[in-house]
DNA sequence: GCATTTTAGTTCATATATGAATTATTCAAA
DNA sequence: TTTGAATAATTCATATATGAACTAAAATGC
């Protein structure tokens, strides 16, 4: 039995306490939080996203993102738009501020990223990244599979079968 | 420059994303949420361990500790246990109840587990662990020598040095 | 066309996370 | 032994996380 400690949680959580301090120091001195910063980065970069997108970019949850845009657009850093094509979507866009604010942090945060970087050198993040994908993809595959053998035997106790694969 | 979407941070949080659910729909069963879980188990595992190392266990900071022990003693779970020997220790320690509902998830967490545990094999998992470890250990060097440094030059400035290392 | 279903964003309630400050004890140096 | 530094736990204020429900605006089926 793999000992609480060990398991891939705990481990992942671990190295998260261990290297996000560095970052939440630096957006501290910008009246930032980690998640403001990761909103303001994609906002910034983009210049124009949906809410949705970033929501996915940023790996915030739409609930939390909606707090995170009011406090961003409070300090006058982001500003929401509503889409006229489709009116149910809202865009975000960086203010000046918004844009100098991530000029201004993005090489501190390019820094200590270095400085995580290395602790590995160029193979072993290779071999890192390579088994995080594989990771991903066999449990997003055993999911995919579960998913479609439940939805075939839901359509069989339905009745009726219909012939659409999964993307 | 390395993308937003591929820095170590946010490769770790999409893995956790993606894996946690499973665990947090399992804990929902029992009205448990995904901490009070990590702190139930280590106290039920351990029969007795102070809110210290229930934090360093369980990576809880012990600000968050304490309204899950709350919530926890308040659903019968959990004790609380005051030291005779030294009156600011506080021992956690299971009730019956606790015990048996350690016993009851923990088969089902190990299954989950193993669902992770498949998408790669015993190779890529030693691997990848030692991986993190590696990462680990530079990182708390790096800063160990930083603290070190910083030290010795503060020491200077005051005009004394104590000849103390570090354990 | 109109009812039905989806979709994007939001709100709500509850539980955590985080940095700062407090309390109660214990430890340690003069 | 008495006062000041360290410790363990807690409290506070603010920001997020999460699951459930809601609103408004599209898309879809008939």
């Amino acid at each position: 039995m793999i000992a609480f400690e060990q398991s891939l949680p705990m481990r992942l959580y671990r190295l998260l306490d261990m290297i996000m301090p560095a970052y939440r120091a630096l957006f501290a001195e910008h009246d930032l939080t980690e998640q403001q910063w990761r909103l303001l980065r994609v906002v910034w970069e983009r210049e124009r996203v949906t809410a949705q997108d970033a929501a996915a970019a940023t790996l915030l949850s739409p609930q939390s993102l909606v707090g995170i845009v009011d406090r961003l657009s409070a300090k006058g850093l982001v500003t929401r738009l509503r889409s006229v094509d489709d009116r149910r979507v809202v865009y975000l866009l960086p203010t000046a501020e918004g844009r100098a604010l991530g000029e201004t942090i993005l090489p501190h945060v390019l820094a200590i990223h270095e400085q995580t970087r290395a602790t590995l050198d160029d193979d072993e993040w290779t071999t890192l990244n390579g088994l995080f994908d594989k990771i991903q993809d066999e449990f997003l595959e055993e999911r995919t599979n579960a998913r479609d053998t439940q939805a075939v035997s839901r359509r069989r106790t339905e009745g009726r079968l219909i012939g659409r694969r999964r993307s």
